[in-house]
This record gives structure tokens, C-alpha cells and sequence, in this order.
DNA sequence: AAGGATCGTCTGTGCAGCACAAACTATTTA
DNA sequence: TAAATAGTTTGTGCTGCACAGACGATCCTT
């Protein structure tokens, strides 16, 4: 508990330039609203927007176990099987062995699954347009580093292992 | 439909720079993230996350017909009475009968709303450092600059009637 | 080789969010 | 007066999700 907000203006010396601004709520809110149009788009590539994030996750990931996927998706690993068996199904993941490990299921997005992501985020730009419509293209393409830097925890500059799987085009 | 992606090479001249950034997935990601760990911190303060949201929002939006809410939430307008009711019955929201229509429930924030709001925000920092431990307060700050834009439509410079409502204390 | 710990899997249970529908009141508008 | 609109209330059902229990396979001890 701080002093809350600027109040009267005198304060110390605390900088209180970024003060109370907490993005937390507004992550909620667009989330929920890409996640609403996501679900539509989505819907006819057999894909749900929880599906997108493990693919998004395991394409800048790569090779993850699952129970690290269930620690970085915070989802309980009960239903990480779920999911993942969902796009195993569907052949947009594979699960193989690990040899050092033999109990340990790596987890890598196979040809057919980084192009279904491809595919899937290209069906949604226009969701985004509707969402993002107040951002400019180079506002959305700093929110889309931010947010990848944020979620890939402490990534300074590896965005661009996303491109390279499915572009033999 | 389009052309679904780049395939075989003999796309016309499309630049393709910010190309598939799609930030969908990562919004979702994160705001989840966020969400899980602000449900423990704001139970005390008899909040959760959607309240938070409706409360932004509000704040952000000024006295607004509880149907403009629904839409601007997206949420069906029933679910907004009861999210409402909870703010109420809190003394966080108000709700006055418009003078010009009286069918219209004009809902805004109370001075105890935007106090609340505040102690929740800071209460949140914890979790927001949590979260976007990988961006320094200036990106942060830009995070939220564009958050702020996107969710408030076509908003350019209005993010700061913030600290007005609260502070005599 | 035996014991316990660990990874993944499967099943089931229960709660909460949420969309949807129907019925009702108060109010405005045609 | 009749119809449309804003909000409220109640109920129903689906879905996401956490959690728990049980199981096989595989490590890792000792």
C-alpha cells in the first residue's frame, strides 16, 4: 500500500510517472473481445482460441514438455492432455519421446501445425482490425512485441523464429 | 477467403512486412496469466477480475446506459445487471435515472468506485510485475498507452481523468 | 532388485462464467 | 392506445476449468 495516486502534489520525489497504470484490466477486456470474434473464425479450421495459444506458445517455445507447458500455459496438466490430444488428432503437434528421459513426452509443432497457425492468424486479422482498429500498423506490430516479449518471459529478440517454420513458399 | 497464405511464392508484391504478427493469442495468454493472479489478490478487497474490468471501463467511459456497457463489454445484459448489482450493493457504482430518458439507467463511478479502483490497481502491481516482468516501466507504460487506445475505440488523449475523482484524503 | 518419486494419461466431480429465453415493470414514442 | 425500448429477475443449460483418484511407464535411490 503506497500512497495510492498523485493526491496533492507533494510528494516526495517519487517519479510517479507510470503511477497507477495498470494494464491488467485492459488485457482482460480485449482478450475477452479478440477471444469472442477468435471463436467464430476459428470454428471452421477445427481450432479453438485456446488451441492458439499452445500452438503460439509451442511455435516460440519449440520442444517443450508438457508439464513445463502446464507451467508456462498455467493451465492444470490434466487438461493440457486434453488439448493436446485435440491437436495430436489433428496432427498439428507431435508428441515424441524423450530420449533422455523416456517418461517425458516432448512436445513440437509439426509442418502441418505451424501452417494451421499460420492460417489461423491470417483468419483473424480481420478480428484484430476490429479489435486493433484504433491502432495503426506500427502501434499493432509494438503491442504484438511487447506482448510476445512479455509472455516468452525474459526474450529480448527472438520474434522472428516464428517465420521460419512454415515460409517455404 | 483469401489466399490464405504466401504458398507457393507467386504472390504479387505484397510487402508481407509485419506479415502474421498476430497479437490474438498472446492478449489471451497473458491476460489469463494475469487473470489467475489477480483473483487471489483482489478477493480482499471483494473484487474480481470483471468487476475490475467494468469499473476501468466506467471510469474510462463516464456515465454510460448500462446497454452501452453490455455492448462496450460484450457481454449479455443480464449479466451486466447482476455485475452491476454487485458494484452497487458495494457503493463503488451509481445508478441514476437519466433526466432525459427515463428508462435509462445512467451508471457511474463513485468517489468509493474510484478509490476502490485505485487501491485495486496498486494491489495489483505485484501481479502486473509478475506478469510483464520482462518489459521496463517505459515499455510498460507504451503497454498500456496502446491498451488503453485500442479498448477505448478511437480515443487519443483522454487516459488521465484518472486521478480526478478520488483523492481528498 | 525393491521402493519411492515423477511424467503422462484417463476418468469423474463440482463449481463458476456465460449465453439464452421468458416474463415483468416503467417509460417513451408513434 | 399500442408498440417499442431500458432495465430487472429468474431459470436453464453448456462449457471451461480446477481438483482428486487411479493407473502404467519410467526414472532414481539404496
Amino acid at each position: 500500500m503506497f500512497r495510492q495516486l498523485g493526491r496533492l502534489g507533494h510528494m516526495p520525489a517519487t517519479p510517479l510517472e507510470s503511477s497507477e497504470h495498470r494494464s491488467g484490466a485492459l488485457l482482460d477486456h480485449l482478450a475477452r473481445r479478440m477471444r469472442l470474434r477468435s471463436e467464430s473464425v476459428l470454428a471452421p479450421l477445427g481450432l479453438r482460441p485456446r488451441h492458439l495459444v499452445a500452438l503460439t506458445v509451442l511455435r516460440a517455445g519449440g520442444g517443450t514438455g508438457q508439464q513445463a507447458l502446464a507451467t508456462i500455459l498455467e493451465m492444470d496438466s490434466t487438461n493440457i492432455v486434453g488439448l493436446l490430444n485435440d491437436l495430436e488428432a489433428k496432427q498439428l503437434i507431435e508428441r515424441r519421446r524423450s530420449p533422455e528421459d523416456r517418461r517425458r513426452h516432448v512436445v513440437e509443432l509439426t509442418a502441418d501445425g505451424a501452417k494451421r497457425l499460420s492460417e489461423a492468424e491470417c483468419a483473424l486479422a480481420s478480428a484484430e482490425d476490429e479489435v486493433l482498429g484504433a491502432l495503426d500498423p506500427a502501434e499493432r506490430e509494438t503491442l504484438y512485441e511487447l506482448l510476445s516479449r512479455a509472455s516468452t518471459g525474459t526474450a529480448p529478440n527472438c520474434t522472428e523464429a516464428i517465420c521460419a517454420a512454415d515460409d517455404p513458399l
